[in-house]
DNA sequence: CGAACGTTTGAGATGACTCAAGCGTTGTGG
DNA sequence: CCACAACGCTTGAGTCATCTCAAACGTTCG
């Protein structure tokens, strides 16, 4: 089932059967996708929206210098571009960062489902402000931390997020990022970031080696970026990663 | 009417008659408010959505040491919370800015909206999309423009956004906010944002004084802060205030 | 008149940036 | 199988933007 993860232990929002259904049936195209492409551009008009199964995709903003900065990081359960049903086409540009897997869903799918289900449609709606949630808590990072703050409180959100969905242990996951593209993230310099991990090291907070990411103490962690999950909406069971230790 | 201003100009989403008599009809009550006042708390259950029919509004997010950043500003015509009613709960405070007036719409009301006007329903989603599009370019300000760069943005924006709801004419218009305010909105400290608009000032591209702005150079302070009004997806009419010359 | 608030200026500290270069892996073609 | 290119990571030195702390100024309002 393609959509496994799709809204996996969120707080009371989990899709009912028959919604699930609905929404596998809706999927036209499931395709395999290389890393570090663009699939969408800011602009133009859109008539589908991506599903990740697997993988890290990225939604971003160019300035006129080549530089970028991301807006979102979309891991696996994801809707990345949901919002572009109702938008019809987006203000910004949409692309993997590593190889995915995506299931394609045609817009007049979800015309359907908004006509005849309003429960799921609501649901869906729901989705779409978890990301604008992200959102706001990326704007708290970049306007309010330093240096050292946002790229705790961003791989403290990547962990809460991994976990709500299975793919980290709540301390250990693999994030096939590099020191790059986490400076496009948090909106500074690969060098700078570099000296960051390594601050994090010293600090016995975390490891950031290749495409292992290990935290060493979540706590410490997430009050240095001062991270509250809240804005992530997930149930209970997942909403510390640090208190438990799953055999991943 | 109080919702007059609601989505007005924007691309193709105008409210169909009956779909606005509704909206009214949903109104529980309004409401003035004081300026800088905390009307919704973070984590706080939620019945009820703010729509803003005069003055300025904000959500905003603490850090542990008393300091804010702005995740968004609300001007006249925006629904300032609707994102609360799927959300049921907020991951940021509400309140004003200056004073304000304000209709309440219970969730109730939306509930009953979604169940039988589907195509109303996905207007109020689209709406909701539009500010989390705002966010997104709050985050390519904080994570990619400098701090003259971010107070162009910032101001080219809420130009843009007043103009679509014909309280700027394009050039001028009344923003009954402190420089500490937009130091907030930008990332910054109040102490730079002042010399900031002294450097604007000298560049003559923009005046800030007490609550009037003026923006010399409507043209040049967009490729500053490398504003690009698509995200607000205006209409055509109003997409470009510098071109047009509104008597206001 | 005095208090409160917002604005303005100065001096010094500092965090992040730029530029430049070297290092370590990995993958590939001669 | 080695050489080399490509890529990501690391380090250093110097610069600059923004911050902090401190204080003064102007207006408004009670």
């Amino acid at each position: 089932m393609f959509t496994e993860r799709f809204m996996k232990n969120r707080r009371g929002i989990l899709l009912e059967r028959g919604e699930r259904v609905r929404l596998e049936a809706a999927i036209e195209d499931v395709r395999t996708l290389h890393p570090r492409m663009t699939l969408v551009r800011a602009g133009e008009p859109l008539h589908q929206s991506l599903f990740l199964i697997e993988g890290i995709m990225s939604r971003h903003m160019d300035d006129g210098n080549g530089r970028r900065q991301l807006v979102a990081v979309h891991l696996p359960g994801d809707f990345v571009d949901l919002h572009g049903y109702p938008l019809k086409r987006l203000d910004h540009d949409v692309g993997t960062m590593t190889a995915a897997t995506v299931a394609v869903v045609p817009h007049s799918a979800f015309d359907a489902i908004v006509a005849d289900m309003p429960v799921m449609a609501r649901k869906l709606w729901f989705a779409t402000m978890l990301d604008a949630a992200m959102h706001r808590a990326w704007l708290f990072r970049l306007g309010r931390l330093d240096a050292i703050g946002r790229v705790a409180h961003s791989l403290s959100e990547t962990n809460a997020r991994l976990f709500s969905v299975g793919l980290s242990n709540g301390r250990r996951f693999v994030l096939g990022l590099t020191q790059a593209d986490v400076a496009e993230i948090c909106g500074l310099t690969h060098i700078h970031v570099n000296r960051v991990v390594r601050t994090l090291r010293e600090q016995q907070l975390c490891l950031f080696r290749s495409s292992l990411v290990e935290i060493l103490e979540p706590q410490r962690l997430a009050v240095r970026g001062q991270f509250d999950p809240h804005y992530l909406y997930l149930s209970d069971a997942t909403a510390d990663p640090s208190r438990s230790e799953r055999s991943s």
